[in-house]
DNA sequence: ACCATTTAGTGGCATATGCATCTTTATCGA
DNA sequence: TCGATAAAGATGCATATGCCACTAAATGGT
């Protein structure tokens, strides 16, 4: 093993997502969408009419930071947000018919540069991966950082 | 194994860049840098007083990305840009005494951050994490994504 | 019912990045 | 040596995100 040149895990996971990110971007790039925004509306319609908070909480990110790259995709008509009847204080995002349809064709797209990314980093390989940065991800990991302890693993 | 959540690879990293940008983002706080600030004038120490290209090159960074995320560091007089004398197009990155004061004290603190993340993570784990995410960073993976064909890995 | 506290978002400000375009230099071939 | 082309940045524009301060609405305790 070569001495570790770059021994930050936060930089070398920010290069590495810099380098996927442009190569899905690419991909995507003839729906118009980037990554981001293709990941938003696909999560978006996997929790159904989700609040922005569990949109935010789902995607790891700061609800504010989530209504910052809402804008784009509501001006767009993609999604609209439309407040709760029950609890006035929420938004519930909704995919709009411009949205879905517009979700497909990303969707389509995406599972073009997905494949690809399987065909050369390995089907396998690439299923660890994703269960790796979905533990570090996770909410466990976040406390057991905190709490300066190391990770309890449960199954998988 | 539990069902694929979330089966993008890019969006996955994404996620999981989020997560530990936040906890090494609150350990430099105490510094005013960011995580990213940190690394970069890392990296502007550790290879000299590099062309603003090769800074952008070994970061996997677009060359007009990085020429915006320096304009603070250079606005707080971390990093001087002069322009080279043999060919007058390019500018090298050279850090201040009081970038390197700083870098010091970034240093610290994200040591701190890294070995909080190694005794959660687990040290070996940490640095084979660290192993895949820089040839996910590589040039080589992106020609074999480009190209459409597996990855060659060549002996670590 | 009323007030203190918490929760959901919004908006402003700042950094992080990428793309397209434009200017200045190098470079290279005829 | 001159002109075409490539290389290094600079700039404007747009998305991606986070923090802080602020508003409005729900909740809990008295």
């Amino acid at each position: 093993m070569k001495p570790d040149l770059s021994p930050c895990s936060n930089a070398a996971l920010r290069q590495a997502m810099r380098r996927l990110g442009q190569l899905y971007d690419d991909a995507l790039a003839p729906s118009g969408l980037r990554a981001t925004q293709h990941g938003l509306l696909a999560t978006i319609e996997a929790l159904g009419t989700p609040t922005m908070g569990a949109v935010a909480e789902r995607l790891v990110m700061d609800l504010s930071g989530l209504g910052h790259t809402l804008k784009p995709l509501a001006r767009d008509g993609f999604i609209l947000l439309v407040p709760d009847a029950q609890d006035r204080r929420a938004r519930r995002v909704t995919l709009t018919e411009l949205g879905r349809t517009k979700l497909a064709e990303t969707t389509r797209l995406w599972r073009g540069a997905q494949d690809r990314f399987e065909a050369t980093f390995g089907t396998e390989r690439a299923a660890e991966l994703r269960s790796v940065l979905r533990l570090l991800a996770s909410q466990d990991f976040h406390d057991a950082f905190v709490a300066g302890r190391p990770l309890a693993e449960n199954a998988d």
